[in-house]
DNA sequence: TGCGATACATACTTTTTGGTTAGTATTTGA
DNA sequence: TCAAATACTAACCAAAAAGTATGTATCGCA
C-alpha cells in the first residue's frame, strides 16, 4: 500500500487518513450526538461531559470543513446556531457504532476482574 | 455516558479508550500485518513504509503491554525477535478491517473528482 | 581490519493536540 | 443597572505524539 494524497497532505496509509478525519477524543463524541437530530451549540455543550468552548468550536469547523457537520446560523439575538450531520455524517455513524462497541466490550471485560 | 477508569486511567467516552489502545498512526498499520502471521522486527520495519525504528519500538512495547502482541525473543547473534498477535490482537481486526475500508472509501470518491 | 546485519535504546527537537482563561455583542429579565 | 444567556474568538500554556540522529553488542564475512 504506497503513499496517496488527499486534499494536499501526504498519508501513509488508509486508517491515517481516518485518524485524522474522525480521530481525537472529541470528534466521534460529537458526530455520534447528531445522529438523530439536529442540535444547537448549547445543547452540544451541555451534552458531552467535559469539554470546553474551544475544542467544541474547532472540532466543528474541522467536521463541516471534511464534510462532516452542517453548519445552519440565524441571524437572531442572542445567537443561535445549530448543527445537523451530513450524508456523509451519517455515512460515519456505522463505524462509530463499532468502535464504541469495541470500547464497551473492552470495558466489560476489564470490570469482570474485579 | 459517565466517566470510567480503565487501568487507573479516567477516560470520558469508550471511544477515547479505543484510541488510546489501538489509534495514532501506528498501531494499526502493525496489528494488519501481523493478522496472518508472525514476523520478526525487521520484516515489519521493513513493510511498513517510512516507521522509523523509534516509532516501531515504542508501538510494539504499548501493543505489549495492552495485550494485543506477543514478543518472542531469541537469545542468538545476531538477535532474533518475533512479534505475533494474542487473542486480544486477533478479536480487534475486524474492526481494523472496516476502518481502512471506509478509509478506502474516502479516497475512491476523491480520486473520483479528478 | 573494518563493514553490515540485527533489534533495539537514548537524547533531543518539532509538531500536534488539548486545556485554561478571559473577552465579545446584544438582549431579556430581576 | 447588573447579571445571565448565547455562540463564539484569542492568547497562552502543557502534554502527548512523532521525527531525527546516533549509539550498542556480537558475529560472520571479505
Amino acid at each position: 500500500m504506497p503513499d496517496f494524497i488527499f486534499k494536499g497532505k501526504v498519508y501513509y496509509n488508509p486508517v491515517q487518513l481516518v485518524m485524522e478525519q474522525i480521530g481525537g477524543v472529541w470528534k466521534m463524541p460529537i458526530l455520534w450526538r447528531l445522529q438523530y437530530h439536529t442540535m444547537r451549540y448549547g445543547e452540544l455543550r451541555n451534552d458531552i461531559p467535559h469539554i470546553s468552548d474551544k475544542m467544541l468550536t474547532t472540532q466543528l469547523r474541522e467536521l463541516e470543513e471534511d464534510g462532516y457537520v452542517h453548519r445552519q446560523v440565524y441571524a437572531v439575538v442572542p445567537p443561535k446556531t445549530e448543527y445537523s450531520l451530513t450524508e456523509k455524517g451519517r455515512e460515519v455513524i456505522p463505524l462509530i457504532t463499532q468502535i464504541r462497541e469495541y470500547g464497551n466490550q473492552l470495558i466489560e471485560k476489564e470490570n469482570k476482574k474485579l
